[in-house]
DNA sequence: TTAGGGTTAG
C-alpha cells in the first residue's frame, strides 16, 4: 500500500472508531439511527483529519437516507469548511441552514464570524454581529474575540481597540483570550503604557494572564529598542507574583537578546541558574543569538566569545552542541 | 455533539 493510501485507511479507521463511539455503525448502510451527536461527531472527526470529501459524502449521505440536520450537524459543517477557507461553501451551508428554516444559534454566527475574518474579510465578519444582534442571538466572548484577534493579527490598532471598547459597552465580558489578544497586538504595536492598562484591568476583572500570555507580550517586544517595555512586562509579571518557569526564562534571554540587550540577557541566564532551572540547547541558542547580532563579533575571532561565555559560566560543550542542532555555524559563517 | 488565542535561537 501506498504511503499516503495507508495514511487515509487509518484515517478512516479512526473515523468509524469514533462512529461506534458514538453508537453509530459504519458498516450498515441502511436503517441507520443518526442523531445530532452521531453526525457532528463523524463531521467533525473527519474536518480534524483533513477529509473534507469524506464530510461532503458524509452529509449528502446522510440527508440522503431522509435525516434532516439540526443545529449542531449544520454547525460542525460551517466549522469544518470554514476552517479550510472555502468559505463559499461554508455560506452555501448557511444558506441551505437557512433555506431548511433550521435554527441559528450563537455558534453558527461564531463559526460564520470565524470563517470572515480567516480569508481576512475582517469587516463582513463584524457585520455578522451586527447581523446576530438583529436577530436576537447575543453575540459572546468569543464572538468578540474572534474578530479582535483577527484585527490584532493584521496590526490594526484602532479597529481591535474599537471592537474591544464595543464588547465593553454592550456588557460582554473579556476572558483571559480576549485581553491576551488585544495585548498581543499592543506590544506588536509598541503600546507599553496601554498593554500596562490592559493588565491592571484585566486584574480589576478577576482574569489572571496565562503562561502564553506573559511569554506572547514578551516575544512582541522582543525588538531592537523596546527593551524598556521588556522590562515593563517584567516588572508586572513580578507585581503578578507569576511563577516563572524555564520557558520564561528562555523567552526572557531571547526577548532582551533581540532588543540588544547583553547586560540583561546575562543577569536572565544568571538568575535562571540561580533559581534552579538548567539551561537547555535553546538557551544556549538564545545566548548565541545575542551575540551574534553584534556587527563586529565574528566566531574566528573567540575572544569576545570566551570572555563573555566564561563570565557566564557556559559550558562550552553545551554551546558547541546548541551551535550545531541550530546550524548556527553555517549562518554565522557566510 | 459544534465556536475564539497564545509558548523561546535565525
Amino acid at each position: 500500500m501506498e504511503h499516503e493510501d495507508w495514511r487515509k485507511y487509518k484515517r478512516t479507521i479512526e473515523i468509524f472508531e469514533k462512529m461506534r463511539e458514538t453508537g453509530l455503525d459504519p458498516t450498515l448502510s441502511k436503517g441507520l439511527e443518526f442523531d445530532e451527536f452521531t453526525c457532528s461527531t463523524v463531521i467533525s472527526a473527519c474536518g480534524r483529519e483533513g477529509m473534507l470529501d469524506e464530510a461532503r459524502k458524509f452529509f449528502a449521505d446522510l440527508k440522503l437516507s431522509g435525516y434532516r440536520p439540526g443545529t449542531v450537524t449544520y454547525n460542525s459543517m460551517i466549522q469544518v469548511f470554514g476552517k479550510s477557507g472555502v468559505y463559499v461553501e461554508t455560506l452555501n451551508i448557511l444558506k441551505e441552514m437557512k433555506d431548511n428554516h433550521c435554527v441559528l444559534d450563537v455558534v453558527t454566527y461564531n463559526e460564520v464570524v470565524a470563517a470572515y475574518v480567516r480569508v481576512g474579510f475582517h469587516d463582513e465578519g463584524v457585520a455578522v454581529i451586527h447581523t446576530m444582534a438583529s436577530r436576537g442571538v447575543t453575540p459572546n466572548a468569543i464572538t468578540y474575540t474572534t474578530v479582535i484577534n483577527a484585527y490584532g493579527k493584521a496590526r490594526n490598532e484602532d479597529k481591535t481597540l474599537k471592537v474591544f471598547g464595543q464588547m465593553k459597552e454592550l456588557g460582554c465580558v473579556s476572558n483571559v483570550r480576549t485581553y491576551s489578544s488585544v495585548l498581543a497586538m499592543l506590544g506588536k504595536r509598541s503600546r507599553p503604557e496601554d498593554m500596562i492598562n490592559i493588565l491592571h484591568d484585566m486584574k480589576l476583572n478577576g482574569c489572571l494572564p496565562e503562561r502564553a500570555t506573559w511569554n506572547t507580550m514578551l516575544v512582541v517586544c522582543g525588538e531592537e529598542g523596546k527593551q524598556k517595555y521588556v522590562n515593563q512586562v517584567l516588572r508586572e509579571m513580578k507585581i503578578s507574583r507569576y511563577e516563572p518557569n524555564k520557558d520564561t526564562f528562555n523567552t526572557l534571554i531571547s526577548a532582551y537578546g533581540r532588543c540588544g540587550y547583553e547586560v540583561d540577557v546575562a543577569k536572565m541566564y544568571g538568575e535562571m541558574i540561580m533559581v534552579g532551572f538548567t539551561p537547555c540547547i535553546t538557551t544556549y541558542s538564545a545566548l548565541l543569538n545575542t551575540l551574534a547580532r553584534r556587527g563586529d563579533w565574528n566566531f574566528h575571532n573567540k575572544s569576545y566569545f570566551l570572555l563573555v561565555f566564561q563570565a557566564l559560566d557556559v559550558p562550552m560543550d553545551r554551546l558547541v552542541e546548541a551551535a550545531d542542532s541550530a546550524s548556527w555555524l553555517t549562518w554565522k559563517i557566510k
